[in-house]
DNA sequence: CATATTGATCGAAAAATTCGATCGATATGG
DNA sequence: CCATATCGATCGAATTTTTCGATCAATATG
């Protein structure tokens, strides 16, 4: 069966007319009558009671209209999103955590047009854990984040390693008062397992935040303490209004890229991950 | 674009292999061939590796897959719903109420069967509110039920008048111990109007119950009195397990049927009809 | 190196789709 | 009552699409 006989029967229930209907669709009365009569012969029912001043859907055409709605759209909505734009050679399609949207795709997306203009560009920001589904069944070329699982026939390339450092609003040299003014970032697991060797000790903070924009604007409005990214605080150290204690530990947090072992344009994928280690290069904290 | 095509892009994707398609589609690995070529031409990209020893998905094709199993599915099931069953030559689409269904649609089909043998039979019991929907929206063809809203282009008509009768467990001739033992029978807002015009002054009863057979089961496991509708005591008034209150005022609780005022095909309409009244007489109260 | 398996390709045959013209039925207006 | 307009069905011819069988080239297997 066609979807354009489909796509016919529902612009008929629509005008309730043949003549209006083949205009629509671009064609002749009497082709939208041949198509409608063969999807009526293939379900075995009159869809339509012919009569008088035009048509109207008979019981079995209303009850088949819904399926015809959903039948057309998905096979619509699987075509445009499969589907390339128009004068692209290929996609690539890449999702990534909000949090490094800014500091790498971002840039990666002017280096990819220059590189690769005939390139179409997909690009999703979503959470770790939807998005290594997502490449382990072959939905996205390229996911960039913070702690990928390991999963076989995927593989994961350490792109930059972050630091974080430990700053404060008042210039002091050694750890601050802690509890009292610190706040603790949850920068992810990684972190929080170099956190608590370093300062096993420490009691549980007052206030623990779990994005780093908001523990960085509460310790900027309120006064305080916490481990941001070098990278992010470095223009608020310049400015003094903020102060690093440089003696406190610094520690890393990777950032990797994951893509599969075999995938079905190695060229295409090798040449969008040396713009990615490129951009990462670019960007790293030094 | 033919759904066909879909059905082999998706046999390929989960055999991997042509020939093996081609058999479970039964046809030659050369029509499979064109048939993929020919999705993936109107796609724009290809949907297969083709290597060595059979085919993959490309990342296109991944992403096309949900889809092409959403059109399929979605085009199977309206064919199924919509289609006549082997041998048919028309179908009627009826909804009920749950109640109803015992005491008219489970005699009504039959009546069907012998009048109207080559007319396919689609029951569904439901409440009333969605089913007046369907009902308006022509997904179904007679709804029985009571209390229909009244809706432009349906026809409403009363189908049977049950009468609801006051029985107690002991033997009284007029009004029983009100509140005490009486248990108030939920038979919709037209008894509940009616109920409050001919006790006015009565009290809040203690025990209410929203469905009938459960007021039943209670009075007869507990003692009481309460409303029921005399076909369905008569086999308890005859067993002396119940007594009618005779003095008690008797309401009428109408069963009405709901049809298009203007069907696609109206004999056919007009027979069903006409045995829903005929099995409405044979089961009337008396 | 012979052999088997894979998908692509080609030409011919078959099937389907489409169009334009026309028909019959029905409604509208004078 | 009749001329006219509108509607969908139908027909035949031209066109396009689909299918098949045979064959080819590439790649594994033993």
């Amino acid at each position: 069966m066609n979807i354009e006989h489909i796509r016919s029967f529902l612009e008929v229930a629509a005008t309730g007319n043949f003549h209006r209907a083949g205009e629509h669709l671009h064609v002749t009365q009497s082709t939208v009558s041949a198509r409608v009569q063969a999807l009526e012969h293939r379900i075995g029912q009159p869809l339509f009671t012919r009569g008088r001043g035009g048509v109207a859907l008979t019981t079995a055409g209303r009850r088949f209209h819904r399926y015809a709605v959903a039948t057309v759209r998905a096979w619509e909505q699987g075509r445009q999103e499969t589907a390339l734009p128009e004068g692209f050679r290929a996609s690539i399609a890449l999702g990534t955590q909000v949090s490094l949207w800014e500091r790498l795709v971002l840039k990666w997306i002017p280096w990819m047009r220059s590189a690769l203009p005939d390139v179409a560009l997909r690009l999703e920001a979503d959470y770790s854990p939807s998005q290594m589904q997502k490449l382990a069944d072959g939905l996205l070329d390229i996911g960039v984040m913070y702690m990928p699982r390991h999963i076989p026939g995927l593989a994961v390339e350490t792109l930059l390693v972050e630091k974080l450092v430990l700053v404060s609003t008042r210039p002091c040299k050694v750890a601050p008062d802690w509890v009292a003014d610190y706040v603790f970032v949850d920068w992810g697991e990684d972190f929080l397992v170099q956190h608590r060797q370093a300062f096993a000790d420490m009691e549980t903070p007052a206030v623990s935040v779990g994005l780093g924009a908001m523990g960085l604007q509460h310790i900027l409005a309120s006064g305080g303490s916490g481990y941001f990214p070098l990278r992010a605080v470095q223009p608020l150290l310049k400015d003094k209004r903020l102060y690093r204690v440089t003696k406190a530990p610094v520690f890393k947090r990777p950032a990797y890229m994951v893509y599969s072992a075999d995938p079905s344009d190695q060229k295409l994928l090798d040449q969008a991950l040396a713009g990615l280690r490129h951009v990462a290069r670019e960007a790293a904290d030094g």
